[in-house]
DNA sequence: TTATTTTTTGGTATCGATACCACTCTTGAT
DNA sequence: ATCAAGAGTGGTATCGATACCAAAAAATAA
């Protein structure tokens, strides 16, 4: 626990003999530097422990070498991917991540945007779409690439890079209707604040009227929590007792899938035999080797990196405003 | 995308006509300042939509109220149970989390270190406690807290919160031999860069030492993925290969006891009649409405509000370096 | 050789907030 | 009325890096 101050570049500037504007230019354009002198430099940096002050860095060039991500939750195994990517591209490109969660909290959303935008960062990534007034106007005073992520907006603020969580929706409907079910329920995404999970439905809802199909949905009250396997299960429970006759059910996501299929299993119901089921999101356990489960696989990692990518070079992307990375829909076992 | 400039203290000083000291008064010590004053400043700000920009306060104060973390991934709900917890305890009290993940590479945590540092973090958490020379180094070097988190060191660096893994994993190995199992095989964890694993193994190891019994673990070669529900479905596979006659398996996470049970279910194996399975994490999906699977609890939301609180007040923290949160075994279905 | 470009280098001002100190103005005690 | 204590306020230096400009050194052209 030393408590010694910080090394500063000009104690190393001293010690290699050279000005300190020097040492800052053999850590960001050692081209610049003489081959003796960045040599010099460089082992005094490792001979003092250097290690240099990005606060100051930031003040003095206005570049802060950090994105800032605001995410619904990060308590979701697809979702952590996209993170990984973002964190990992971002950082072998020399950048930092500052993340923050709302768990499904709009109110937070303004808030946690303004103590991001105090840090000043080079970027902003968001995964909502729809935004208070207080968020719009601060986004927009603000010259830094705005990167929404997993969804396709119609008006991105700046940039978006998703897939359109409505067609996934529209195409495993689809998908329940070309197997020959006939009752085919949607369970979840009534959370009015989970705003993918809602245009899933919507898709799924298309899909059945498009076919001359009565949709079913549940929950029909709205719910806060997110939905999880619990859920899956009393969701299923409840949507059978309302409507016995169901043979096929879209899940808002793979852990709600994994809800019903516990629950079919307990009921004896058999899958796909008496019920088709189908899940969102594609997470490890609905491979073959776990519960081959049908689902809309979501690139979750290329999201991440894709989203870097544009951060890092916001003209090139801004081309074109609206990134999509599509989707691919599984059929397993289930249906 | 307005190209303005930032609005500064300055000018919300000018419009106040206050001096810029009593602009950051009213943001850091508004009680400090008197009524109309505040008010005045208040208004000021809120009318030119001011933002204060941290880097500079981190520069002059030398406090960012910023936190960097470095985790092994963010990729496991339990694990991010404790980032949640973290990230919102601290974003309570104005504070923000700067995170990096090293998937595993303890290579990447001396990296990943040096560039949180050079943000001048007020504090740091690592979730690995062997730490390379280069990292103990840099640690020691700085005078800022460290916690270790979901371990117990023999040695704390300077704080630590979390369980012991290796009375975990005795715990468990205990809770199938009273359940009468003669052949008990632990899975996973030999990937040498997932301490914790490892010592959950140690555990069931010492457990079955004592009560006189062979350990059988699998996979015994080096392994570097990160265990899920594929491999624990292929551990399963190889293990039963070797040792027939196991009636007893216990897991290095809930992710791979439930490959394991799924590779049951194909072999027509009754669980638990035949095989009893145990998992490790307490994930959402181990409860009685999913898998109601046999697991240990670990209080994955408590150690990131707890590491919150040793950041924020390290020396009342630092009187007991090792806080022990502990777990829970809950014995399901499966065992 | 000298003139001219190119590369390398350092001095100084600057970024926007806070620390520190000095000053004024209350308030209450004597 | 006088003084002491404390609250409220602002000026100026400062944090540690980078930008900008100018100067020196090296490379090239004439």
């Amino acid at each position: 626990m030393g408590k010694e101050k910080w090394v500063t570049m000009k104690d190393v500037a001293n010690l290699a003999n050279v000005g300190t504007i020097t040492v800052s230019r053999v850590l960001r354009t050692p081209q610049k530097v003489s081959e003796p002198k960045r040599k010099r430099v460089l082992k005094a940096i490792e001979e003092l422990g250097y290690v240099p002050d990005n606060t100051a860095g930031a003040l003095s060039s206005s570049k802060s070498r950090v994105f800032g991500a605001i995410v619904s939750t990060i308590n979701d195994s697809v979702f952590a991917q996209t993170l990984d990517g973002l964190s990992s591209t971002l950082r072998a490109a020399g950048y930092e991540l500052l993340l923050t969660s709302t768990n499904y909290d709009p109110d937070v959303e303004e808030d946690a945007l303004r103590a991001l935008l105090a840090r000043r960062p080079d970027g902003i990534v968001l995964t909502s779409t729809t935004h208070s007034a207080g968020v719009s106007k601060l986004v927009e005073s603000v010259s830094i690439p705005v990167v929404e992520i997993w969804q396709l907006p119609s008006t991105p603020l700046d940039i978006a890079v998703g897939f359109s969580n409505f067609r996934a929706g529209y195409d495993m409907g689809r998908h329940l209707i070309d197997g020959g079910r006939k009752n085919i329920a949607f369970l979840g995404g009534h959370e009015p604040k989970n705003e993918r999970g809602c245009r899933r439905r919507d898709g799924y809802i298309a899909a059945l009227r498009d076919a001359g199909m009565v949709p079913i949905t549940w929950p029909n009250e709205d719910q806060d929590l997110p939905s999880g396997i619990e859920l899956g299960a009393a969701f299923f429970e409840g949507c059978l007792n309302e409507t016995p006759k169901i043979d096929g059910v879209m899940c808002v996501s793979d852990q709600v899938a994994l809800g019903v299929l516990c629950e079919a299993r307990r009921r004896n119901v058999e899958v796909p035999k008496d019920l088709a089921v189908a899940g969102f999101g594609g997470f490890e356990m609905s491979t073959q080797s776990g519960f081959d489960l049908t689902t809309i696989e979501v690139p979750g990692m290329e999201i991440g990196v894709a989203t870097a990518k544009a951060l890092l070079d916001p003209d090139a992307e801004r081309a074109n405003k609206v990134i999509d990375l599509g989707y691919k829909l599984v059929a397993r076992g289930t249906t």
